[in-house]
DNA sequence: TCCAATTTGTTCGTATGTATT
DNA sequence: CAATACATACGAACAAATTGG
């Protein structure tokens, strides 16, 4: 145990009013949001980390329970210390167009289309879209993506009458506001947001290739078309772990 | 096994296009959302339930499980099946002011100060409110509560030479905007707003008195003075189980 | 299936410097 | 100035989870 060998590797201030952790956690995270840690990567052990700044580890740990604290990184008992994939911003607008946060992300227009097909509606989807419970519905189940990692599963539901063949349309054109355009809706926005959080069910988890458990935020919106008449409830599933909701329009 | 009892109690319209399990749902949550079914209550056993509505037990549990993942109930192994309480909607505006949604809840007007200092700013918040990382700021530590439940708590950061004592208006006030006012700043609004969500660690699931790995909604918010100058960075922890944030201001 | 090595998680104890009372 | 409280830091040992043979 005896260690002849070297000292530190990376000098600390000591005994100039900045605590040791505080040092050391603020190096890490310069070099996680630097982009010299990336995402994923595994941190040295807390024991080669203390080697390194030459301080003991209960210090180390407190720097990385530090950046626990702040998402930068996650601890998992008898595997290590793991730099968290930066969250994809994701905006949340009056106008908000799928098109617009994929090109940011560098993929895909909207999601693939895993499902569709109509069924009466329930009774807050029909309250949501303005329709009586019963009333037919075309319901679209989506996944969305970005470099091939699922961000988001959603439940689109359009009243009935009015959007027949949309999924048809949709799937043709690949684009959610260009079915609408063949619908003659050229404008919509969005009518109300409501976001929860809780944890995924086993087929939702599996939809979003996360283990179950993992948590999801849940937003739940109604879009609107150029009158006012409701065109559209969706319940979107966001995998925390990968996206944050950036709310736009209010500042 | 071999029923020699009365008839359902509940009769439904079998064969008519509308499955049997989405009526049970359906009439079930109509009970939820109208009061008839109080928050916290015990629903009846899949037994009873069953015998009630004339069908298998297995109908009774998809009825439930499309309950449960509208987060209405929530079914325990060798416990039974509970109503959830439901979420208080929680406004996320420009100017939302948490007076507002404390009276809608029936309380007080801003959370209880648990913990108030000085302290160097990290660099997220630096950032956050336009200074130099190090530089002093004001550390707010508030619990919110509705009927004595805990619903959020949150760290609110403010510039420090500026706002000097703000701890102390605040706690002889009650109220942000009051201090604020102290402070010759009339008028704030929000200028950017993130959200994120994850499960609560030990020390945050004490203060809003969950269990520890319940949901938590993170909500990052800047505040900013009427001339655009960055007064107020908080970082809020909602429990997921008992809020559901509405976004307001977008449609 | 079992075992050993590795790594994080937890809990003792001890000591020191800094503010506050 | 003394007493106290608090944050910081170090040392040792063991528990718990994961991984790979």
């Amino acid at each position: 145990m005896s260690a002849g060998g070297d000292g530190p590797v990376t000098v600390l201030a000591r005994g100039e009013g900045l605590a040791a952790w505080r040092q050391i956690a603020d190096g890490l995270a310069a070099d996680i949001e630097a982009g010299r840690l990336a995402g994923g990567a595994q941190l040295p052990t807390e024991a080669a980390l203390a080697a390194r700044f030459g301080v003991n580890r209960h210090t180390v740990r407190r720097a990385l329970a530090a950046l626990a604290e702040r998402g930068l990184v996650r601890a998992t008992q008898g595997r290590g210390t793991f730099v968290e994939t930066p969250r994809l911003a994701y905006p949340i607008g009056r106008r908000t167009r799928f098109s617009e946060i994929a090109s940011k992300a560098g993929r895909e227009a909207w999601g693939d289309l895993i499902a569709a097909g109509s069924l009466p509606a329930d009774a807050p989807t029909a309250e949501a879209l303005g329709i009586a419970a019963g009333d037919p519905i075309l319901e679209l189940q989506t996944v969305h993506r970005a470099d091939g990692t699922p961000l988001s599963t959603a439940r689109t539901c359009l009243p009935l009458p009015r959007f027949a063949g949309f999924d048809r349309a949709y799937a043709a054109l690949g684009s959610l506001t260009r079915a609408y355009a063949e619908f003659g809706v050229a404008d919509y926005t969005r009518l109300s947001t409501r976001i929860g959080a809780r944890p995924a069910a086993a087929d939702e988890a599996a939809r979003l290739d996360l283990t179950p458990g993992r948590v999801l935020i849940v937003l739940t919106s109604i879009n609107v078309d150029a009158a006012g008449i409701p065109i559209q409830a969706t319940r979107s599933l966001f995998a925390a772990d990968r996206v944050e909701l950036v709310v736009e329009g209010l500042g």
